[in-house]
DNA sequence: GCGGCTTACTGTCAATTGGACAATAAGCTA
DNA sequence: TAGCTTATTGTCCAATTGACAGTAAGCCGC
């Protein structure tokens, strides 16, 4: 028996978002969990699988998004009907205004991750504990490899950007200094036109070809 | 059908090595491959399967060693006897000196993994693409965890921590750099009497109370 | 069309860090 | 006691970082 469930972070209003559905069926009926389900009998791959159950229980286009297998969750008792494994993955969306709702999907909802920290929503089965896995993964990951640019679109400022690093990691970082920093990555981000925003415009970036950091953007000794 | 692999790390006369065994019945019968094997019926614990293996297969005590999960491996029809899916475990063992013989786990033997990455070793299923996340794995973390002193005994000297950094990165670091670099993270090593050995006595250190190194070591840019 | 508002971007400076390398220390051995 | 070996402490300069000031470029309201 072996299911993949799914943390999806996206930036929403500025804030750390993981995307939950209520489940509809026993066991835990009606409480908040990750989406997921169980693997296509036989002969499913296991990436496959999540970006079927993106597509499905989230109603997100696996093909444009960043996804990664964060780990295994196998404790015996961590599901009441028996031993069952879950592969856990790890998905990055850029910031989309629709609620994820439509589809299949219906009961989807985004869900600021300070909000399931400060136990103010709780999560089924031990899908907790991966989401904090989940969270952790990502702010790690932002520090030596450019996994920020996948909270962004295709093209994004660098104000923008900075706002994916200061929502993860829980900081506040000076623009000035972050600019100057990010432009000194080699491969990081390349110029792509401009942009019309409150202000002066501002000049917009894709995502470099690196997908290493060098030198990295290291977090400060406090971060969350 | 769950199986649990390990790749289990070493330094041996400087060299970054694997534990690698020899396949005692089909698939794969006479061909290297990391050492592991199937779940235990019913209600085991992955990560105590893992240890279970670790004691099996390579005579080595887990309990006193890093162990952490590596990933998953679910590709189908990476294992010609149907749909095997498996959790890979990354063990960190202070250089011993015995060549992982005695007890169930003749045919066990530390292998250069330059030898493994140069093609003059072959290894069965898809164990060679484990064992290199395993190794990518460790030289990620040797930048911003204390995982290094796994690597060593209780305690050790500056020198043979040094050692560590410089066979798993595949690079020459400094000496007197590193010392100080070294000295300067806070909580990563603490000083814990003198050694004799060749040269003038070395201070001998212990592991320290952090686990994640702030500032980070980072990884010179071209690191293997 | 001109202040004032907002956001973007460019500079500057002192303090810290990092890499290259020289010098000294402390044991052992012959 | 000289010489070998390895450990540890310093020094110097270049590069980086963090704190902060100043300029630029749109839009809005009048």
């Amino acid at each position: 028996m072996v299911t993949v469930d799914l943390v999806i972070l996206t930036l929403r209003a500025g804030e750390l978002n993981a995307l939950l559905v209520e489940r509809g069926v026993e066991p835990y009926q009606g409480e908040m969990a990750l989406p997921g389900g169980f693997l296509n009998n036989g002969e499913e791959d296991l990436q496959v699988a999540a970006h079927r159950e993106l597509a499905e229980e989230a109603g997100l286009d696996g093909a444009s998004l960043h996804l990664e297998q964060l780990g295994v969750y196998g404790t015996p008792g961590r599901d009441p009907r028996g031993r069952v494994v879950s592969v856990a993955y790890l998905a990055i969306a850029p910031g989309l205004p629709e609620p994820a709702a439509g589809t299949d999907a219906a009961g989807a909802r985004w869900q600021p991750v300070g909000a399931v920290a400060a136990g103010k929503v709780r999560l089924a089965f031990d899908h907790e504990l991966i989401l904090n896995d989940g969270v952790e993964r990502a702010r790690a990951k932002l520090e030596h490899t450019a996994l920020a640019t996948a909270f962004c679109g295709e093209t994004f400022t660098i104000s923008e950007l900075q706002r994916v690093y200061e929502a993860v990691w829980g900081v506040e970082i000076d623009p000035r200094n972050f600019y100057r920093k990010v432009q000194g990555v080699e491969g990081f981000i390349v110029p792509d036109g401009h942009k019309a925003t409150r202000g002066r415009p501002a000049r917009l970036f894709r995502a470099g070809r690196s997908a290493a950091l060098h030198p990295p953007l290291v977090r400060p000794e406090g971060a969350t």
